[in-house]
DNA sequence: TTAATTGATACTAATATAGTATCAGATGAG
DNA sequence: CTCATCTGATACTATATTAGTATCAATTAA
């Protein structure tokens, strides 16, 4: 069972290299030759966080991308929302003449308590903070911390 | 994100039913038709949770497939383990090159945390447990709980 | 003017999930 | 002792998701 997908692998470093230089703008290009990202796969993702207000970008030469919003208010989970979809156990409440009684179904009640902490542990974790440790890390030692 | 596939879901149910009438042998088509589960596709998971000694089978006439190991030693983390392989959040670790000093990436360290969160959290959950709830919810109002 | 850049979108490839089909072997009922 | 009812084993197809590539138009600073 994988949770992150490369998506959100992917969106994580992408905005954790923005966040470490908020204020100009850096390019798609050089966030994939420095991560190790497929270009243009890179690409669409900043796309969608833009479309998503993370981020801006400017074109033309000397272009890119740039943070909008506040690292700190940047979580794991709204990025595992944006490119894979809201946090869900299990799909059965879509299904039809399953569950007459939702209500009173006991796996549903196990399975709602468990999206929720998956959701919360998640929300936890936001850019700001990862931004941080990793800085701190790099400070200690400096050769030792990589963001990817 | 969908955290069950249908794998994990339908062993659930199976396992439930086999539960609740431990003992006896249940055979694969009366779960299937009992809880709309595709009927080849059961067997496999039957079968897989037999290699996993989770189950006994009886072959030919009157056969069937009944309870083995104990309920309430039957975790959900244990049938994700089997049907959508080990919890893990990110794949990076995987890949080479990226993270050098893995011991000292932020990153990774935010994510074996919530792995074992989401896995603690899943092994609290047993067919035991279920089996208990579900029966304590049809006693209150019998028509109102549903296994699926 | 033009090289560097994003916007938009279509496409392919790889993998995982879901579901179906088939046939051999066991076994209890009759 | 045979035969319908089961499981064992395994191969196959279909669908969906994830991952990655390609293309071209529009923008812009040097
Ligand atoms: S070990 Fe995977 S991101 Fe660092
Ligand atoms: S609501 Fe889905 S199993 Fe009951």
């Amino acid at each position: 069972m994988k949770v992150l997908t490369k998506n959100t692998d992917y969106a994580i470093r992408a905005l954790l290299a923005l966040a470490a230089r908020k204020g100009s703008y850096l390019s798609a290009k050089s966030i994939a030759t420095e991560h190790d990202i497929p270009y243009q796969f890179l690409r669409r993702l900043l796309q969608e966080m833009i479309r998503h207000n993370l981020i801006v970008s400017k074109e033309g030469v000397q272009g890119g991308f740039m943070m909008q919003k506040d690292p700190d208010e940047i979580t794991v989970t709204q990025l595992i929302e944006i490119f894979q979809g809201k946090v869900q156990v299990s799909e059965c409440m879509f299904r039809k003449q399953i569950c007459g009684n939702r209500a009173n179904c006991v796996l549903r009640h196990e399975i709602m308590r468990i999206e929720s902490v998956v959701q919360s542990e998640f929300e936890k974790v936001t850019i700001g903070k990862l931004l941080r440790d990793l800085e701190a890390a790099n400070k200690v030692n400096p050769t030792a911390a990589t963001i990817s």
